[in-house]
DNA sequence: GTCTATACCTGGATAGAC
DNA sequence: GTCTATCCAGGTATAGAC
């Protein structure tokens, strides 16, 4: 096996684990054996857990960005593409009514280390925030286009915590609902905003 | 010192830490220090680990059970009692910026490590859910109570995440007006609702 | 009820053979 | 690039003196 492919191998046999177990609680026996290697060969590939951590959060950032850039290129419209964002918390809801969401559990656990890749982990919110801001902005809401970017991500944040803890898939769904009538008066707000500032009557 | 006043001590030492550094971080020796014990001494208060996880999770039942009695008790008016649950966040930013939410954080951590005592502290998360669905029955919106409640605690755990993620207090204070106003639009459904049961004119 | 000493294990990390 | 062997720190847990 090549050495690129095997620490690939590493990199996201550790995203699996340090998301279904956490990363305190994932030792490096426990990702050797994932991938069928000895602890003893796996500092050729690593040196330190906080080297793989980062290697797991840059492979994060890179996929992050694959699906957002996908979602703008597939869909034109931003409201369409907004709601492609909220579904995930259905196309997962599996894994995070096991494990939570990725990003939050991470964030939450970092900072209770007072780990410091506390700030690249915050990177991952910053995507989802940055490319939500640009889609409300498209949508129409220019001044407060950030602070509906932060209350979406805030409320599917809290879906996902909730749905751990009471694993309740109808419950997702509901809020899920809930935050595509949200955005539609979002739209429809927008689209008054943008009428006031080009009125038809010239 | 008696017994009881140091096991007191423990769990109290056990809970902090348990919130600042997660509950796997935390060890024996983090907690005897915390309250001048030797480490061997210890385990004549506390055989296992999770046996003070179940004092730290009993004792947290304990004081949100006694602030939410408070509540009922200070304020009559249900849409005050709900205000003064958003407002934990205010009163809690500068805890929440740094750790999360308590019960958030725990429920989180529990899951990952599939850990036994997940039930347990899911019935934080119940003692929150069922008081909030009284308040909201007692607003008026008798059918969704509950959803409204589970509503309201998704988006107060959303907030605390990305409060965590982001420290920034401006969010919170947002998102809490933001939640308030919510709150106060349930109101006058539940109002209209209340009227339209036993209408005016007989 | 409190202490010291200690057994035992796991996890991170290294050395060196192949 | 992969392995075995090994070191050391820290964590849980116990025994037994005071």
């Amino acid at each position: 096996m090549s050495a690129a492919s095997t620490r690939e191998q590493i990199i996201e046999a550790a995203d699996r684990l340090f998301y279904e177990q956490g990363f305190e609680a994932t030792s490096f026996a426990d990702i050797a054996s994932a991938v069928n290697l000895s602890r003893g060969n796996f500092y050729y590939h690593f040196q330190t857990k906080d080297e793989i951590l980062d290697a797991v959060i840059a492979l994060r950032m890179a996929n992050t960005r694959k699906m957002l850039d996908a979602w703008e290129t597939e869909d034109r419209a931003p409201a369409a593409r907004i709601r492609c964002f909220v579904h995930i918390l259905i196309a997962n809801r599996a894994k995070i009514m096991l494990y939570g969401c990725p990003v939050g559990t991470l964030c939450h656990e970092l900072a209770k280390l007072d780990h410091g890749a506390q700030r690249k982990a915050g990177k991952l919110f910053i995507l989802f925030r940055d490319w939500l801001t640009r889609q409300f902005a498209a949508l129409g809401s220019k001044g407060d286009a950030d602070a509906l970017a932060m209350h979406l991500l805030a409320r599917s944040q809290g879906v996902a915590t909730l749905a751990t803890a009471f694993r309740d898939e109808n419950f997702i769904r509901r809020e899920v609902d809930d935050m595509c009538a949200w955005l539609d008066a979002q739209r429809r707000v927008g689209k008054r905003r943008s009428n006031a500032a080009s009125p038809d009557r010239t």
